[in-house]
DNA sequence: GTTCGCTCACTTTTT
DNA sequence: GTGAGCGAAC
């Protein structure tokens, strides 16, 4: 839009040989006109010293408010404008502050208009939560910062305006990994091969990790080519892309891998970019991937104001691709580079941060930082051995339920653990002793079953050629369409190059199929001609009701008997309820492909359950850590895979767990834990034995646990092999006289088939009612539904806890704000 | 074309 | 122990 090199007072800047000036403090002279709106930032309490003009004074602000709040590091990132900048901010150092005051301070001093701001994050959220604090911070309106967005976002914003210059139109799909598995087993069956030797998801790992790394299927490895298939690999992907472009689609990796090939084959096209772009920052820099990091090395070129915030001590993504190599490497990449170590922590207590920078300076490879704080000690770390994961569950919930009685709020209390597996025996818990929790992650509300299907329709309407949508609910709900018309309708598309949909209305002119498919197919296409025909006369979101309803695809769901079904029809009405902040289909369609989270409703103080990846970025009051076993954290696998590397990760993401916590954290390890349906011995996390002695006090060992602690020396010697918390042995009666212990053995007597319903661990935690009103009055006999066990009949009433013959699930005790009558 | 029952594998997961 | 995915039986 407004071109670079326009009114801009600094146009020059960007190409400047800033980079060796990056030792010196800002204010280089001679640098043009737009000096005098730059205030002498570093100079603000010495009016004595030389002044800028008076007509430059009457430009400049005052002050500058945003500035005042900043540590003298903080100060530095933020000023430090001028060539490549790297802030290693660690947990708690204010590293978000940072960035969105050194957006506002370059809009402040007019250095670059909000369009001339490349700014990358990687979540939709971190994105979200820039823009609003970049307008807290400069104030009101700021007109939008277009170019502030996720990496993918910011690809397909670049890629749709040059698309036909890859080859694609400017309208094309982006497949969310359903579709692009569904296509990746077309591709794989069109090669003749077998898809059960050679599995489509296996597939798409390959591709997905050489697109990670930037390789188009040209410049695959040899070796790595010939992994799958017996030497296809490369020729697969080479199809697969090739079949992408048939459909005018993009997957996620070719987002940016697109973007680098219209880098690269147009010099034009980026040599606009790189006038465009004054300034570029990067969020989350240790967990850019290859791709990635190339996208932006190719954009900097045109601007040396780079700057990237990270954390090599919180790099927890590797597995995907992440590469801490490109934050340990900055220098190198850019150099005269400016380091800047945030080291002053805000967040947690002196314990906390003591306890988690002796665990992490096991790591080799670091950049090496030094987490401080002005805070009290505070209460040390605990770190308690229980019996086995129920115990574990146990412990927790009466814990959690004792600081509540003493005012803690909910929300400000987390469980995180290492696998999700480890999340049901903490629901079950919960769910028994009534206390309020929220699952965070797991299947999010664009990857459940029901809203992809409602959203396929929604898509097919809108763009009847998108076949991997047609495709995806031609027989949903069951319509008499199996694989053999599909498969009919799918080769005479492919022969005569059309998409299906079109390929489809032929048919029905034919005799090919059967009278019965036949009619269904006739009936389908209809029914999406008619759809299409309403777009512009019907509201969308009527629209949608209109074809859920017409489709059968609600009814499906109310006929449908299993648990589920009624939080599936809720979520089909929260998708509508959310398309009303979309002007049309189409741009919620468009919102849809690249935004797969949708805001989790907020309700009430809960208690959040998540995983230690899920919970990077967030900060509680009170966390809680279990499951810290060898094997389980760190996990088993990730040692077998990724030897030290792993583990080094592994103890990355223990860092990034004690981190979240500002005033308590809780490590607890089981001795026994039912993995796979089996109890399984196990011995506490060589981590456990890493958190430096003096941050840490051991709970629940007093008498119980005996010796272990009581010996000092045990506490040293092998690292790895015997645990100062190994020999200890549990007896019975320590922590069994709390009330939770209580309740839970009257719990169990009533119950005898301990957590018998397996139903999915998604998100049904914070689906639950919420009506906690005491005597919500039911009795022997209601009928009631609950959103995990499905329907029951209460047995038995005791005051708030209901005990309930679920039909499926069995004997169950509840609490009565978890049912809700039917 | 649909449904049932067996086998398999099983860490983390944004866009 | 459990959910997904596939093949065999209706």
């Amino acid at each position: 839009m407004e071109n670079a090199g326009g009114p801009f007072p600094q146009s020059g800047a960007c190409y400047t040989g800033h980079m060796t000036n990056s030792t010196q403090p800002r204010q280089q002279p001679g640098r043009g006109p737009a000096d005098d709106g730059d205030p002498p930032f570093d100079l603000p309490d010495a009016p004595g010293l030389e002044r800028p003009s008076i007509s430059a004074r009457a430009l400049q602000r005052p002050e500058v408010p945003y500035l005042e709040n900043l540590n003298p590091e903080q100060r530095e990132a933020v000023e430090h404008l001028d060539g490549p900048v790297l802030v290693l901010a660690g947990a708690g150092t204010g590293k978000t502050r940072v960035l969105t005051t050194r957006i506002s301070h370059i809009l402040a001093s007019r250095r670059a208009f909000p369009s001339q701001i490349l700014a990358v994050t990687f979540t939709n959220k971190a994105a979200r939560e820039m823009k609003e604090r970049i307008g807290h911070l400069v104030g009101g309106t700021v007109e939008g910062m277009p170019w502030l967005g996720t990496f993918h976002s910011i690809g397909v914003k670049i890629l749709r305006r040059h698309a036909e210059l890859v080859g694609l139109r400017s309208q094309f799909t982006i497949l969310d990994p359903d579709d692009q598995l569904r296509l990746m087993k077309q591709v794989i069956e069109a090669e003749g091969l077998d898809k059960d030797r050679w599995p489509a998801r296996q597939l798409a790992n390959l591709i997905d990790s050489w697109k990670n790394r930037g390789l188009t299927p040209d410049k695959v490895p040899q070796g790595e080519g010939f992994a799958f298939a017996a030497g296809k690999g490369a020729k697969l992907y080479a199809a697969y892309q090739h079949r992408l472009k048939d459909l005018n689609a993009c997957d996620f990796g070719d987002l940016l891998l697109e973007n680098l090939r219209l880098f690269r084959e147009h010099p034009d096209v980026l040599a606009d970019y790189h006038k465009r772009f004054r300034f570029i920052l990067v969020d989350e820099y240790q967990d850019t991937n290859i791709a990635q990091y190339l996208w932006l090395r190719i954009l900097a070129q045109g601007c040396p104001n780079v700057c990237c915030v990270g954390d090599d001590d919180q790099s927890i993504y590797g597995w995907r691709g992440a590469e801490v190599d490109n934050i340990l490497r900055f220098e190198k990449d850019f150099p005269g580079a400016k380091v800047i170590r945030l080291e002053r922590n805000y967040r947690s207590t002196g314990h906390i941060l003591g306890a988690a920078a002796g665990l992490i300076a096991h790591n080799k490879g670091r950049l090496g930082k030094t987490l401080f704080t002005d805070d009290e000690a505070g209460n040390l770390v605990s770190v308690a051995g229980v019996w086995d994961d129920e115990e574990e569950a146990r412990s927790i919930a009466d814990e959690i339920e004792r600081l509540r009685k003493s005012g803690h709020g909910l929300n400000q209390i987390a469980v995180l653990v290492r696998a999700s597996a480890q999340m049901r025996a903490m629901e079950d818990r919960f769910i028994t002793v009534g206390l309020p929790y929220r699952v965070i992650g797991g299947p999010r509300f664009y990857e459940r079953q029901e809203i992809k299907d409602a959203i396929a329709y929604l898509e097919v309407t809108s763009n009847p050629s998108n076949d991997l949508k047609f495709e995806r609910i031609v027989n949903v709900p069951k319509r008499g369409l199996g694989d053999t018309s599909v498969k009919r309708v799918h080769e005479l598309a492919r022969a005569r190059g059309i998409a299906m949909f079109d390929a489809a209305r032929e048919i029905i002119a034919s005799e090919e199929l059967p009278g019965k498919a036949r009619k269904a197919l006739s009936d389908l296409v209809q029914a999406f001609e008619r759809w299409r025909s309403q777009i512009d006369n019907l509201k969308h979101t009527e629209l949608a009701e209109l074809i859920l309803d017409e489709s059968g695809y609600t009814a499906m769901w109310q006929a449908d008997k299993s648990p589920q079904a009624q939080s599936r029809l809720d979520n089909l009405k929260e998708l509508v309820r959310f398309m009303h902040d979309f002007e049309t289909l189409n741009g919620f369609l468009e919102h849809v492909s690249l935004v797969m989270d949708a805001d989790q409703s907020n309700d009430g103080e809960r208690v959040s359950i998540m995983t230690l990846h899920a919970a990077k970025g967030l900060e509680f009051d009170t966390v809680f850590l279990p499951g810290w076993e060898e094997g389980l954290f760190p996990h088993q696998r990730a040692l077998d895979e990724q030897g030290q590397a792993g583990l080094e990760e592994e103890r990355r993401l223990a860092y990034v767990g004690i981190t979240r916590a500002r005033r308590q954290a809780h490590i607890s390890f089981a001795q026994n834990r039912r993995l796979r349906g089996l109890f399984q011995a196990a011995i506490p996390s060589r981590f456990v034995d890493e958190l430096p002695e003096a941050h840490v006090e051991v709970r629940e060992m007093k008498s119980p646990f005996g010796g272990a602690y009581a010996n000092p020396q045990n506490l040293y010697g092998n690292p790895y092999g015997r645990s100062r918390f190994e020999e200890a042995q549990p007896q019975f009666r320590s922590s069994y006289s709390t009330p939770g212990w209580q309740r839970a053995q009257n719990a169990r007597t009533q119950q005898p088939t301990p957590a018998a319903s397996r139903s999915p661990l998604t998100i049904e935690g914070q689906l639950v009612a919420s009506s906690t009103a005491e005597g919500a009055g039911y009795k022997t006999g209601d009928r009631v539904f609950h959103s995990k066990f499905g329907e029951g009949r209460v047995a038995e009433v005791d005051g708030n806890k209901l005990t309930i013959e679920f039909k499926t699930s069995g004997r169950k005790r509840v609490v009565d704000s978890f049912v809700r009558p039917i």
